[in-house]
RNA sequence: GCGAAAGUGGCGGAAUUGGUAGACGCGCUGGAUUCAGGUUCCAGUGGGUAACUCCGUGGGGGUUCGAGUCCCCCCUUUCGCACCA
């Protein structure tokens, strides 16, 4: 898909990081491999930071250094890495050792004494930054990430960016000079000295992110407590599931199959920022949930890595495109890779690899052979900045959607595809989609279909016949004039010489206009028009009515032409008005002097209409017209041919050949793959062909049929193309002697459930459908839709900060002062707005920072966590933390703090009352496993909270229940879910554990808590049991004290009891 | 201009689809633990009020015993479409 997150994707965009650019291209030089190694992320990181000079830990660091006043307090501080002189194991671990948590009920693990007493210097979590360093580190107040706190929103500066710090607890500071309100807690210079060497660094990570630095050894297991340790856990099951290819696809049928399919993205130069993964985290949910219910589940990623970006990067940087593409590629797929998706990489494909795109050449040799395919010489969108023409879908405004280029009207010849022999069938099988609404309605839209007839106007005293195109032709009694559009070939020859003149200025006129300016100006300004002079007869009246010529007819859709009914048409109805044409009604239901009634209605004024709606009358009069040979029955769309071609380099050669008479072929299959030639430029040449007209040698060919000369297609295919299919391809990506093997067709597809940005709701997914379906009729695939199901999910929104000049800005290079966001080195004005994520609006949180403080999981749960996932969201990081601190708590509920060892309050057995406990482990289960199909997962992730909190505040867990509550976390937080796995002694992958199941039993309360109104005001609550009956609640009721006072004594007119829920009294 | 969706605490969002508004998380307040920061734990947290209570789901009407939910009008935001006959 040509850009998953617009923004990403212009090159312009490199430009606003030269830090970010310039540390990738030497953490990779010459790029990534192509089938990347196997290598777990981790592992591949070493290596490149190995390979660096310097590491990227320490690029990155040098970028930081200029970030503000911390910089200076970070870098002393990284020089007393604790970690370059660690005590002896032992002593560490000591050290590290966790305060048991507060037991109030006096059991637990705690045992007899208190290891603080012997241990002068607390220990504190080894694991994870504490928070107030990372909050001071991440966000000092000069950072990103750090001002939520837009103008509307109170939550300023004051509360957190420069929250004093807290009061002084009792007298300890009560002569600290550093009274509250005055130094920032973050102020490193006011905490004392703390820590010996045993302590873990705080935030650590944080400074020596993912990139080199790494500690010569691994913290010993034991060591991994209440805080547990994110990186070793994240890294340690990335690895295993990769040596162990946990997420291979199954080979097996006997079990039900399920593809969950991500849009995969376009591999852009910027890199993922959190945006990116929140679609692919919940088909990850979904796709691990499905394998532990039993499906097999076919879950893949790919590059849509041809496209106009890396061709740009290219002639930029003078390196190849393939070298640009694979170099984002690595970066995508590192960053990917953190996260712990489950996707089967060996599947991993990219449109631009040859072995991909031969067979994108060959579905063009199908489409040949169907006519599908053919070459015209078409006015089109060309985009001089671009050098390249556009189809119509990318257009918009007059400008080149993706990146804001003007676009202007040319002629040439191009490829093009007949999609509109598809258009019946793209709107009529939208029906059995499980897609979302709007989409369906857009698909709609934009192909267009209307019904209505062709009518035939004479020309009087002419013999010519004007043809109108009309979905109203019941109205037709009611037409009081013709308009022609200012392109219409009938215009010269029907003018009268007293209106030449006229005509011709008004013709010239609208010639200047840019298509663009006459249809986006809108139907609000006034009409324009001039008569001809001439006039046609009325075919139903057989009245002379006049021609006029008017340019909010369109030459191009319909026959260019238009009967006016003013009575029943708005941009009748106000041309009329305006020039004084006449206007009768013919259907009931309005006042046509006031305005234009379009609705249904009896006709009126019609002859053999009359007294007919709107539908019998169209029937009545298409049949009328037919009869005399003055019209027919007419389909329209709005939905034109697919403009194919595009004059770029880094795109699919096309499989074609002109050969000197100029005739044009295509090549046999067994020509494929028609590779793309090596240039040493990827400009169009000086003029004006296509870049690939620069490869002489490879443009010049023979007739493989005839051995006649040749000459090659230098035009090269559209992005839309390798996207078209590639979810075909992914059923067998090694395949070299088919494009996808037929049975592996016949039992993956269709596709599930597709997920990816409502951007792609026309284009993308109207190519792929219309392949798709030629593919059915070609009998190579055997559904007749590829999406099953789409989902669309939110764009995730940050403040962003620009000037008036349009620059924009980081947060951490403004501040708020009073109400107002100024930079802070010029004191400029600065607007604030919510905008989408996007490298362009400098308002990017980057995952891999995410991964590095909070770990996978948490990142992955906030994504979900965020809210509905079709919504868009207001990123926030603290929230990120909230989901830290939850995995926690599950953590500690297995693992004790003290020892790293079992916790000791998993118990065997139910002690005591546990039910409340038992409820919302089923809750939970029960919002999960239904999440699972209808992706409510920031509610399932909440209920996952209540059990964990429930959990925490019972002196013991019944195992069986905490195992399955892991269970059903586990593909929301793989890595945390498999480690406690594997330390509540089980061997094989939390994955092969079966689904835990609910029962519906176990969510009910014995004693339920009714609610009592008088006048349906809440005044009381009364406990009943579950079973109650009703006399025995309703007397309840009328006996809970609050009640019996607001009733006063008057009479009960009438109870109502909802089962269950409520008794409203009205008196 | 037309069409669709949506407006709920300081913030992100819940609400069994007409039945106790504010689940869960963030933030905030207090307490315990701590030399201390942080962590963790406990308690609190829609607004007004000393309290009784009253007011609260964009605004205004309405239906209903009962409305965040249904109906009408208006406002705002987002996304589509933009003279498609």
């Amino acid at each position: 898909m040509p850009s998953p997150g617009p923004p990403c994707q212009s090159p312009r965009h490199h430009a606003h990081d030269p830090h970010r650019t310039s540390r990738r291209r030497q953490g990779h030089p010459g790029g990534a491999p192509r089938r990347p190694a196997p290598h777990p992320p981790h592992l591949q990181r070493r290596h490149a930071a190995g390979r660096g000079q310097g590491g990227h830990g320490a690029r990155r660091r040098g970028r930081r250094l200029h970030e503000g006043r911390q910089a200076g307090a970070r870098r002393g501080r990284d020089r007393d890495d604790p970690r370059a002189h660690r005590p002896p194991r032992r002593r560490r671990r000591l050290h590290a050792r966790r305060l048991p948590a507060h037991d109030p009920a006096g059991r637990g693990p705690v045992g007899g004494h208190d290891p603080r007493r012997l241990h002068p210097r607390p220990r504190r979590p080894h694991r994870g930054p504490r928070r107030a360093d990372r909050r001071a580190r991440r966000r000092p107040p000069q950072r990103p990430g750090h001002r939520p706190d837009l103008p509307p929103d109170v939550r300023s500066a004051a509360a957190r960016g420069r929250r004093p710090p807290r009061p002084p607890q009792g007298r300890h500071r009560g002569g600290d000079p550093a009274a509250p309100g005055q130094v920032p807690r973050r102020d490193r210079a006011h905490r004392p000295p703390l820590r010996g060497p045993g302590r873990a660094p705080p935030g650590r990570r944080r400074r020596h992110p993912r990139r080199g630095h790494r500690p010569p050894h691994r913290r010993p297991r034991e060591l991994i407590m209440a805080s547990y340790d994110h990186q070793a856990i994240d890294a340690r099951w990335q690895e295993r599931w990769a040596r162990e290819r946990t997420f291979a696809t199954p080979t097996d049928r006997t079990r039900p199959k399920y593809y969950v399919l991500d849009m995969f993205p376009y591999p852009s130069g910027s890199g993922l920022h959190v945006g990116h993964p929140k679609g692919y985290t919940a088909t990850d949910v979904v796709a691990r949930a499905r394998r532990m219910m039993g499906y097999n589940v076919l879950r893949v990623m790919g590059w849509d890595s041809f496209g106009l970006p890396a061709e740009r990067q290219a002639e930029k940087e003078n390196i190849h495109p393939r070298v640009v593409t694979e170099r984002n590629v690595a970066t995508f797929k590192q960053q990917l890779s953190r996260l712990g998706l489950s996707y089967d990489w060996d599947r991993e494909l990219a449109t631009s690899d040859p072995r991909y795109y031969r067979w994108t050449q060959w579905i063009f040799l199908k489409l040949w052979e169907r006519g599908l395919a053919y070459q015209a010489e078409v006015p089109v969108n060309f985009c001089p900045a671009l050098g390249t023409v556009l189809a119509n879908e990318e257009v918009k405004d007059g400008k080149y959607i993706e990146t804001g280029d003007d676009v202007e009207r040319r002629l040439m010849k191009q490829w093009m595809l007949r999609i509109t022999a598809y258009a019946d069938r793209l709107v009529d099988d939208l029906d059995g989609l499980d897609w979302p609404a709007g989409t369906l309605a857009m698909q709609r839209e934009w192909i267009g279909r209307s019904v209505g007839a062709n009518v035939d106007f004479a020309v009087v005293g002419h013999d010519a016949r004007v043809q109108v195109f009309t979905t109203r032709p019941d109205t037709l009694f009611g037409g009081t004039y013709v308009v022609l559009a200012p392109e219409h070939p009938l215009v010269d020859a029907v003018t009268t010489a007293a209106q030449r003149a006229a005509v011709a200025a008004y013709r010239a006129e609208a010639g200047r206009r840019s298509e663009r300016e006459r249809t986006s100006e809108a139907a609000d300004a006034p009409k324009t028009g001039v008569f001809t002079g001439a006039y046609a007869e009325n075919p139903v009246t057989g009245q002379p009515i006049p021609i006029w010529v008017a340019d909010y007819v369109l030459a191009t859709y319909g026959t260019g032409a238009v009967f006016a009914c003013p009575a029943h048409d708005e941009r009748d109805w106000a041309f009329a008005t305006r020039f004084g044409l006449p206007i009768v009604e013919v259907v009931r239901g309005g006042d046509v002097t006031q305005a234009a009634y379009t609705g249904d209605g009896v006709h009126v004024n019609s002859e053999f209409l009359d007294g007919l709606d709107n539908a019998a009358a169209i029937d009545k009069v298409i049949g009328w017209l037919v009869e005399r040979g003055r019209g027919e029955k007419s389909v329209r769309y709005r939905l034109r041919d697919w403009l194919f071609s595009r004059q770029r380099y880094w795109g699919e050669p096309f499989p074609t050949i002109e050969l000197d008479d100029g005739t044009v072929k295509v090549l046999p299959e067994d020509a494929l793959p028609v590779l793309l030639p090596e240039l040493d430029a990827y400009k169009p040449t000086a003029d004006g062909r296509p870049p690939l007209a620069r490869a002489g040698d490879w443009m010049v060919t023979t007739d493989p049929a005839t051995g006649r000369p040749a000459t090659r297609e230098t035009n090269t295919m559209p992005q839309w193309a390798g996207s078209c299919w590639y979810y075909l391809r992914f059923l067998s990506p090694d395949r070299d002697d088919v494009a996808w093997d037929p049975d592996e067709e016949r039992y993956w597809m269709n596709v599930d459930l597709y997920v990816g940005g409502s951007e792609h709701a026309t284009l993308h997914l109207l190519y792929a459908r219309f392949w798709h379906k030629v593919l059915h009729d070609l009998g190579l695939v055997h559904t007749r839709e590829p999406f099953q199901r789409l989902f669309h999910q939110g764009m995730i929104h940050k403040p962003s900060f620009k000037d008036a000049r349009g620059k924009y800005y980081y947060d951490h290079e403004v501040e708020k002062v009073g109400e107002r966001w100024v930079v802070k080195a010029t004191g400029e004005r600065v607007e604030t707005r919510n905008e989408k994520m996007s490298k362009s609006r400098y308002n990017v949180v980057n995952p891999d920072d995410m991964c590095d403080e909070y770990g996978a999981d948490a990142l992955r749960l906030y994504e979900l966590f965020m809210g509905p996932l079709e919504d868009g969201t207001e990123w926030a990081t603290d929230g990120v933390s909230g989901c830290r601190r939850f995995l926690d708590r599950a953590w500690r509920l297995a693992v004790d703090d003290e020892t790293g060892g079992p916790s000791g309050k998993l118990a065997d057995t139910v002690v005591g009352d546990q039910r409340a406990l038992e409820r919302a482990l089923h809750a939970a289960i029960k919002r999960v496993s239904e999440a699972v199909d209808n992706l409510r997962m920031n509610v399932a992730i909440a209920d996952m909270m209540v059990f964990v909190n429930e959990a925490t505040r019972a002196a013991t867990v019944p195992r069986d229940w905490y195992e399955q509550f892991l269970r059903i976390l586990s593909p929301f937080a793989p890595h945390v879910a498999e480690e406690l796995w594997e330390r509540l002694g089980h061997r094989t992958s939390i994955q092969a554990a079966p689904w835990p199941t609910w029962d519906e039993a176990k969510l009910a309360r014995d004693v339920i808590t009714i609610a009592v109104q008088v006048q349906g005001k809440l005044r009381g609550t009364i406990e009943v049991a579950a079973d109650a009956a009703e006399a025995e609640v309703l007397a309840a009721a009328r006996a809970e004290p609050k009640v019996v006072e607001f009733l006063a004594g008057k009479p009960i007119k009438r109870e109502i009891y909802v089962k269950g829920r409520l008794v409203n009294l009205v008196v």
